[in-house]
DNA sequence: GCCACTGTTAGCAT
DNA sequence: CATGCTAACAGTGG
């Protein structure tokens, strides 16, 4: 679920609570989310501080005093909890971290367990393959490097947006806004569309995305903020979950279609190439 | 109860 | 190498 306007609030949510403080306990109750090999390696972390939370694509990266960086991943259903200690953590809580003098501790909650945490020097972050395979962050990516990485690609816009490896951060709703944005239809053929429309591409990827984050991203069901809050950008959304609806740019009834896979939503009118 | 569906992506097939 | 499907898991809704 949380792509990179969730991740970004829930790193921002994060920031303001526990930047500073100091581990006191790491408590794993579901290994298997680990995935270092030792799942004792996510002990170093005690005794460290929190200098810095970051966002790479819907990556959050925790750093650490001691040179260390815990590195999660959200899937579809992980959620990063900061809950009161004295509220019982419910079955889905696979990893819990206290801190001194903090009444307060942190949990990794994943329904569906898809989500993982990985302990990593500080130092070697941009080598761990979930950091290095990622194509450049789309809020800080010029014209003509889009258009670099877009260049001998094939297949349907719509595969391209969801590749991290091209862009990171954009999953299945932003990936279905942006191209409403954009007037552009999720089954175009990469290679045969203009510069003109890339360009478009091009400048609604920040656009949406940035919405998305003033607006604290977008809840269907499981995304909560470091909080438990919800979103706000649900009711923003144009396409996304509209199927059946008028389309608010030219009245015709929002699509619902499958394209590689997955369900995805646009509007027959606007979007017609 | 059964089946289809879900916001991601690793791993395999093509 | 690039691109396309599917399964991994758990829960929900029809």
């Amino acid at each position: 679920m949380p792509e990179l306007p969730e991740v970004e609030t829930i790193v921002r949510c994060l920031r303001r609570h526990l930047l500073g403080f100091q581990v006191e306990t790491v408590r794993l109750l579901f290994p298997p989310i680990v995935r270092n090999r030792k799942k004792s390696d996510l002990q170093r972390f005690k005794g460290q501080r929190v200098t810095g939370l970051r966002r790479r694509g819907k990556l959050v990266l925790l750093d650490f005093s001691g040179g260390l960086t815990m590195i999660v991943h959200l899937k579809m259903t992980g959620q990063l909890l900061v809950s009161p200690k004295s509220l019982p953590p419910d079955k889905h809580v696979h990893l819990a971290i206290t801190f001194r003098a903090k009444e307060e501790e942190l949990r990794f909650r994943d329904v569906r367990k898809f989500g993982f945490v990985l302990g990593v020097p500080t130092s070697g972050v941009n080598r761990t393959p979930e950091v290095r395979d990622l194509g450049p962050e789309p809020l800080a990516l010029d014209l003509p490097s889009f258009l670099d990485r877009l260049e001998g690609r094939r297949g349907r816009l719509k595969s391209l947006l969801l590749n991290q490896r091209v862009i990171a951060g954009v999953g299945n709703i932003y990936a279905d806004e942006i191209l409403f944005e954009s007037g552009l239809n999720p089954r175009a053929e990469v290679s045969r569309l203009s510069r003109r429309r890339l360009e478009t591409l091009w400048s609604a990827v920040p656009k949406v995305l940035n919405e998305a984050i003033a607006f604290k991203g977008t809840t269907v069901r499981d995304y909560r903020d470091g909080e438990g809050l919800e979103g706000l950008f649900q009711n923003r959304l144009k396409v996304y979950g509209r199927q059946g609806e008028p389309c608010p740019r030219c009245g015709t009834r929002i699509k619902r279609i499958r394209v590689s896979g997955r369900s995805t939503h646009f509007c027959p009118g606007c979007q017609r190439r």
